[in-house]
DNA sequence: TGGCGTTGAGAAAAGCTTTTCTCAAGAAAA
DNA sequence: TTTTCTTGAGAAAAGCTTTTCTCAACGCCA
């Protein structure tokens, strides 16, 4: 039996007879042979495996998008090279040499910021890049989360909950992100309150409800939060306080982190920017872009949802 | 010029005259030449990257894992496939088959308990197969922390400290690593106190401390805690009941969890399983065993450290 | 000057698949 | 019976390196 006869009964190409394709097959089967998948790369200039690069070193970010990269690829063959390359720009070029030695059909970027670039280059590689959650290069296709419109979903609920007197407790201005989801809280709330720009940290959202509440006037009735974190910070405030929450003040969190959201007391009511979908839909474009299927370049943004939990009140059933 | 001598003369082998070797290797970087990985692998049996399987979604374990076997092995240009197979043993199959096809020098499996295997089938592979924080198969390669030593570290610190009444409240005993760590606290302290058994959530910190609290008789002067959101809550639990931490009692946790040790207040002093340097050794021991050096099996655990913040009192200097 | 050793460089094979070409045999048509 | 198709299967090349072998040329010694 011939090589070539084999791979091609194994493929289902050529032309031969049946019975000689289904022996080629059951030997196969018994030997467990399994084609190198090197040889092919080398043949065919696909090796069915992707770059992730990313200075998330916590995996916050990166993993859901990762988690959404390989759930989209895994089916097609694909694994995915996992780079923490922190902000070592020499570690950055380390590892895409690394990736680019070993012929990956292409390179996803993402990081923990969607204003921030890696510290490496990725213009003119011999891959497809597409960047997801972080800033890509100008004609490079960007996915990130629609941080105004996550925003709009949790003011709006807090609306629709009764409450009038919204705050907004957040992070640095100097996010993107924090800029963004302020503006649509200004959209719909108007001036009456000042955005609190702050740190990324629980004692930021101690001191915040600290500043609010010994404050003279009106206390706010339910509280926009930049993170997680700081709804974390600002519930157990609230909570030492004796403000009770949801009953007094409603508190609504970003970025739904399931390990701080739900152990909060009362669980996080708190927008998902759907990482996972993002990375799926990265991944899905980067393979579209390897096998030379052409993609419009620009920013894709995908829109954010709400997680329903204790914190804001109102039926966890609507 | 020839192939063959084109390559020799990169690889510094053969013979040839330093003239010749120089102007190839100037040619070679001005056309910015890359030697197809594909092709060595397939030739050498080699391919310079290896794969990291696990359970753990969220990465609580594996990411410092990960991150201790990439540092380690980016030198040797090794990239590293992640592969997160939840519990699902056909996701397992279907990514090992794909590292198999890929020809990777060889796997880590890793995971979120050392006292439980992943879902698939690891003997018997073409590929070494080393573990770290996870259950090896027998005769395997196994790495794991000493939960034994790391309580008795956080114990004796303790009690250095001058804490006399050290209460332990832990995760469920069905965890190998909370029967060890109990061990060693029973070792130390005697039987004075029970081990409080619960769940590895805040609201079992919650719980023990009200009922340590509420029960008759002396209260504890410090709390050994299972992990760090257990001691969190704790903290949390002590400070709403105004026991001051660290005058009054002293808490220290179990993980070196950053992202909640440090954002306690005050601050956990923790024990760290140094799972990075974990990674670290299974990287270099799986790298070991693809270059065919052989290396003996086992378990090999290695020492836990405590990282010193301010939930005990005791000076960080020291 | 003939033989031998040395040195530099090229040829060829191996590693594994896939694809394209070629070819032989058998069947159908003339 | 001879010619023409069709069908099944094998040969060979390509993809890129590395390594081993071969070979030509040159210098040196006898």
């Amino acid at each position: 039996m011939s090589i070539s006869t084999a791979s091609k009964a194994l493929n289902n190409t050529g032309r031969m007879g049946d019975e000689t394709r289904e022996r080629v097959k059951r030997a196969a089967a018994e030997i467990g042979f399994r084609p190198n998948a090197l040889a092919k790369g080398l043949l065919s200039n696909r090796t069915f495996t992707i770059g992730l690069l990313t200075n998330d070193t916590y995996g916050r970010f990166t993993l859901p998008v990762m988690a959404g990269i390989t759930e989209a690829l895994v089916d097609h063959g694909v694994s995915v090279f996992l780079c923490t390359i922190e902000d070592d720009p020499v570690l950055g070029k380390v590892h895409v040499d690394a990736l680019l030695d070993k012929h990956v059909d292409g390179i996803i970027a993402s990081g923990k910021r969607i204003d921030r670039r890696l510290p490496v280059d990725l213009s003119n590689l011999p891959v497809p890049v597409v960047y997801a959650f972080t800033e890509g290069a100008p004609d490079s296709v960007t996915f990130c989360a629609d941080d105004f419109q996550g925003a709009v979903l949790a003011v709006e609920w807090l609306q629709g909950l009764g409450r009038r007197q919204i705050a907004h407790v957040t992070g640095p201005d100097s996010f993107v992100s924090v800029r963004e989801r302020a503006k649509a809280y200004r959209g719909l709330i108007g001036d009456a309150l000042p955005v609190m720009y702050g740190t990324w940290s629980e004692a930021w959202g101690h001191e915040a409800v600290a500043q609010l509440w010994n404050a003279a006037g009106a206390k706010p009735d339910a509280i926009f939060c930049g993170n997680d974190q700081i709804a974390r910070a600002v519930v157990d405030a609230l909570r030492e306080r004796g403000v009770r929450v949801p009953e007094d003040v409603s508190v609504v969190g970003f970025d739904n982190w399931e390990i701080v959201a739900a152990q909060t007391r009362p669980p996080l009511t708190t927008v998902d920017m759907n990482l996972k979908a993002l990375g799926r839909e990265a991944g899905l474009t980067v393979l579209a872009l390897a096998e030379g299927r052409s993609v419009e370049p620009g920013i894709r943004t995908l829109p954010c949802e709400l997680v329903v939990r204790q914190s804001c009140g109102g039926d966890p059933e609507l």
